[in-house]
DNA sequence: TTGGAAAGTCAACAAGGCTGACTTAAAATT
DNA sequence: AATTTTAAGTCAGCCTTGTTGACTTTCCAA
């Protein structure tokens, strides 16, 4: 019941890695791995009066300076009031700053600030070192093989949105 | 500033992988791959009065039926509290059983009934088909790379509860 | 027989999602 | 020039899922 292609019959390649019981470990695995992968910069962010949200927030006007609220709300998938919510904390906090946009007076275009860089780059730090080490264990091989899996999984908005950050350095 | 490694110094292997920027292609994957794994669940769940932690404490229930609260607990990594919110709900609407312990009686054994395999299975094939066609289209050598990065970004008690759970068919 | 462990419960709170309704300013269209 | 649409922001209220802290009941084990 339920299982698919775990038989390896003679004459097809093995397909062992499609039984449900890998697939589960799959599973499994992405679920402890998130952990991992959030603890870090979860940790830091409690020193302060900001959660992961902020945290997303910060990583992706890093990423694209000058990116709109728009923009930004439909990299996070969230609505604005939930957003709204974040970003108001971190401009009157001023890590963040929201320039009214030249071309288009409507558009607000967001910075971080010094001081958002310097916490943004300390959660970046944080997270980058967990996935160095992972990445080194690991190897090249299996780094592609892990970006291969996991752009396979997103939904196909998300992976245009994904490839959309420029990837210098590839 | 900040950048390890990227240079690619005659004599050392290429370890261009380990760049800020790949790292930040990594963490960026991982974020937009995990909206990916949790959809399709998600959408389900969405016709009943249940949420994640709802889905979560299922599948561990099912992996590893007859397994104790303070058990469960440990895997799911949350509070006693916050489960038990999660574990009333579910016996309440008999999707699971809570059977008092023969050898030590304080223990209660879960287990899901019925009606709780049916929805758990919903959930996982949802899940699984996801993996699957994730897995199926970046192949085998992909598939062992993922999980090898994955299993490297777990902390060390996280790895532990990953191993634990039996894979049979590896 | 007593101390500690497992489970369960109540209350209160916080983060971060959501919907709906509404405003303001500016751009775009008619 | 008038109207419609878009971008941003706001208020209010709700839900899920996490947290602490305090306390009870049951029962195993020293």
């Amino acid at each position: 019941m339920g299982q698919h292609g775990e038989v390896s019959r003679p004459g097809s390649e093995s397909l062992l890695f499609l039984t449900d019981e890998q697939l589960k470990k799959g599973i499994e695995a992405m679920f402890f791995a998130y952990r991992g992968f959030t603890a870090d910069p979860d940790r830091i962010l409690e020193n302060y009066s900001y959660g992961r949200a902020h945290h997303r927030a910060l990583h992706f006007i890093n990423r694209s300076p000058g990116t709109t609220v728009n923009n930004l709300l439909s990299i996070l998938g969230v609505t604005k009031q939930s957003l709204n919510r974040v970003l108001r904390a971190l401009i009157e906090d001023d890590l963040v700053e929201s320039r009214v946009g030249r071309r288009d007076k409507r558009e607000r275009h967001l910075h971080l600030t010094e001081k958002g860089s310097v916490l943004e780059r300390d959660l970046s730090e944080a997270q980058r070192n967990r996935m160095r080490v992972a990445f080194r264990a690991a190897g090249p091989e299996a780094v592609s093989g892990f970006r291969q899996v996991l752009e396979a999984m997103m939904d196909a908005e998300m992976r245009r949105q994904y490839n959309r950050l420029k990837d210098a350095g590839t």
